[in-house]
DNA sequence: CACGATGTGTTGTATATACTACATACAACA
DNA sequence: TGTTGTATGTAGTATATACAACACATCGTG
């Protein structure tokens, strides 16, 4: 099912295995807290998609965004999930206004927010 | 635990009982589609929160803004969910960066993307 | 060529999710 | 007074989630 981020997560660290050693599946798995033959599986699509924390960490490690590990494995960070159970139907709005924005528009609007122009 | 959708559930309810019998818990769990002693339950915070689609059709059945009570069961639609992950970075910046704003600015910006200010 | 490191296969499992089924108890109404 | 509707209580269940434990085969290398 999952062999998106499964695929994904295996070609980014084959490709840091190749210099640096610290990078093999085993080591991962131990840095990460879980069994090696469970990242392998998820490596391989085998498993389903693993819990947010492991997720994190494998963004750390793997140097990556985890907002797109996350949205990867089917899932959401929890603190935007946070963010938006607080005030629902405003948030509602946003994201639905949003939707068919192209990326830069957004972009610019977050600038803009962020400049306090509000 | 969720005694807080649940107490609303019942009082929205129990206000529309009052003039209309077709609000009993039993002819609304018929509705559903569920159980009485599901919904019972539900409404005393017995139970934990139901799914996306129990939480959709009473909210249709109570007149209720759909994403708030899902927001109440601590969950965000999955309409949401699938625009975020399409394009998570993005939608990340947005939401992390509209989290201070108040209602008003935020409602500001939704008027203006609507308006086509992009 | 022995030995450690590496990846994988198999099996099991605790916990959560999202309910159903059925029995009991009360209350009104005819 | 009986039956109909209403709420609730108890028990059980199917499915999914998120892993662990351990054995096994291979591969490199010192």
């Amino acid at each position: 099912m999952n062999s998106q981020i499964g695929q994904y997560l295996r070609t980014l660290r084959e490709k840091r295995k190749e210099t640096d050693s610290a990078y093999s599946l085993r080591k991962v798995a131990k840095k990460v807290g879980v069994e090696p033959s469970y990242l392998s599986k998820i490596e391989r699509g085998i498993e389903k998609s693993p819990s947010e924390q492991v997720i994190i960490k494998l963004a750390k490690i793997l140097d990556e965004d985890q907002d797109m590990l996350l949205a990867m494995a089917g899932k959401i960070s929890s603190d935007l999930a946070r963010i938006i159970r607080k005030r629902p139907q405003v948030f509602a709005e946003l994201i639905r206004a949003a939707k068919n924005m192209p990326d830069q528009a957004v972009l610019r609007v977050v600038r803009e927010v962020r400049d306090g122009k509000w």
